[in-house]
DNA sequence: AAGGTCATCCAAAACGTTTTGGGAGTCAAG
DNA sequence: CTTGACTCCCAAAACGTTTTGGATGACCTT
């Protein structure tokens, strides 16, 4: 309701006094100082935003972007991330704005559109591409922006990301030491980095195991593609005894084409990122998940770092994987 | 990078000629419009997103409201609720901005912050209660809001409901005619209005049905919560054939404790929101769900239609319950 | 009394857009 | 030649804040 003129010629002051009583500087005295906070206090000012950020060139927006994989939107803890980045941010006056990537347009225009229009101060990227071409361009725009994911880009930049290569190449090898020699991987597209590297410490630990990684079936990381791709395995005659799945959505999956299949549990099976509800299937999910406590206060920090100018080499994050152990990695390495 | 006056600067034009060029007013010759048009696309201009804010009094943000329960945050099928809504608003030019509620913060403060300062133009309530302060607070401001779930208020308000009481009178009238005489509900608390109604059709169905509603347990609405109302229901010696869950999550955790306790399905159970992961639950959950479609654009389209000043009579959707059948209600009434 | 140092305050500019209220020129009608 | 209508363009104001660069006295020092 109020403004700041308003306010000034109520109490008989100008507007640059009122303004800088109520932000603190030390050339307005306690005492204006205090009557200006009580008339503030009861008219309920607060500084109109858009103002603010038109003269301070800060648009106090940060915007992340929403994959839209057909069928399913993300991994499910993505919104317990966001939500801690948010609260985060706004803790520093920044507000987080969701980004999904609208029908018939292409993530780069999307990008263009929050950077040239000046619309937000950074982007949150997720579920990047080994090559992801938001990046580039963020890049080329010397624009600020973290990633949920590392890439091959040639240029370094802020990220958070698990250690997926040791994770799965521990997992794997966990298997074979409990007798497992059939240990299959259900991954994702390739061209997904986290997709990529855990396929490759899947198939690093059977090398080095004297195993060829031949149980390999590619599919959508949802609960739909971890189903699928186990029907596949089970059917063939060289049926794996165990499968590490790069997703705990695909997992659920394949504990559901088991059951179906086999009447129960009849594989040893583990997955990745410790959703919530893998402690309420049956059997009970063992998983995998990045250590590092919030992870959403994290990306609040690194993207508030980054807008302050902070170099890339300083801004990376790396996190180990830790296994949670449940029920469902626990069968002897015999098919039933 | 280029603003209205270099634009305008080096085509020889005025600011003011550009801009209507460019916003396609009449009084601009079709010459001067492309020449514009093409000299704009060139230098890849977007107007500044804050100054024209500021000047057309409008934020172009809606805020969401996010709840913040303690392990689990809202409805797994939030975010893709979330994410159709920004993409629609997104096409009238608005952003969504997620609030959820700082540490040490009520929501109610949330709202002011948002409202006082003029940060949005509408905020959207999730997870109504019966008595919602954030709704008294939005009305005593006339401020535009929109809300998913309805709420005891006096004064009408947009929402976008579905209609649990008969979804659960129908599915607890259901499962009476299959036989069933010992019928649950585990709902969640009953000061948010969709577990109060939700439990309200229960209960009315018991009574026509001349069943006593005594099968009755209190639970958060996580899979923790339906788990231990479940272990609760199936430790009485008059203890349920047939269990109606509020929410699919209790719903799972509710089959979780069943194969504990009876190991495998030894009760009928239905849930409600239709989540995906339902379908690879072992049984596959049956379930209920809101009819009309995409709910994302629902709620842009109210929220836009608010914005413009439609009254709140016109902006009530209240939608039909439609079953999802799947395994998990078809057992005979007889308990194991 | 002049000069210097503080403590307080303020007018005006700036941020980049949209919109108001014309102004200049052309052309046809009278 | 005047008048009015029409086309095309523009200067200036406005949105509400933050910040720059002083201005005004009061008080102390010499």
């Amino acid at each position: 309701m109020a403004n700041l003129k308003q306010l000034a010629q109520s109490l008989g002051l100008s507007i640059t006094t009122v303004s800088r009583a109520l932000d603190g500087y030390s050339d307005v005295s306690a005492a204006t100082r205090q009557r200006v906070q009580e008339a503030a206090d009861k008219a309920g000012y607060r500084p109109n935003a858009s103002a603010r950020r038109l003269r301070k060139q800060r648009a106090e927006l940060v915007a992340v972007t929403l994959p839209s994989e057909p069928g399913h939107i993300g991994p499910l803890h993505f919104l317990d991330m966001l939500s801690g980045c948010a609260e985060h941010l706004a803790g520093a006056g920044l507000n987080l704005v969701i980004a999904p990537v609208p029908h018939g347009e292409s993530e780069l225009d999307m990008c263009r559109r929050f950077v040239d229009g000046r619309r937000v101060d950074a982007m949150l990227l997720v579920r990047t591409k080994r090559h992801d071409e938001r990046v580039e361009f963020l890049q080329s725009r010397g624009f600020p922006f973290v990633t949920n994911g590392r890439t091959e880009s040639a240029i370094q930049h802020p990220y958070i990301d698990g250690d997926g290569f040791s994770g799965f190449h521990a997992a794997t090898l966990r298997f074979h030491r409990d007798g497992h020699r059939r240990i299959a991987h259900v991954g994702g597209r390739q061209d997904y980095f986290f997709a990529h590297v855990r396929r490759q410490g899947w198939e690093a630990a059977m090398r080095e195991s004297g195993l060829s990684p031949d149980l390999y079936v590619e599919q959508m990381p949802t609960e739909q593609g971890g189903y699928e791709a186990a029907l596949g395995l089970l059917a063939r005659s060289d049926r794996p005894t165990a499968i590490v799945c790069a997703t705990d959505e695909m997992a659920i999956g394949v504990l559901r084409a088991l059951r179906e299949v086999d009447g129960g549990l009849s594989i040893s099976v583990v997955g990745h990122d410790d959703l919530p509800i893998g402690a309420f299937t049956s059997p009970a999910l063992s998983t995998m998940r990045m250590t590092g406590g919030n992870l959403g206060r994290s990306f609040a920090s690194l993207l508030l770092r980054t807008i302050a100018g902070e170099p890339a080499e300083t801004l990376q994050e790396l996190h180990a994987i830790e296994f949670v152990d449940r029920d469902s990695h626990r069968l002897p390495p015999v098919a039933a």
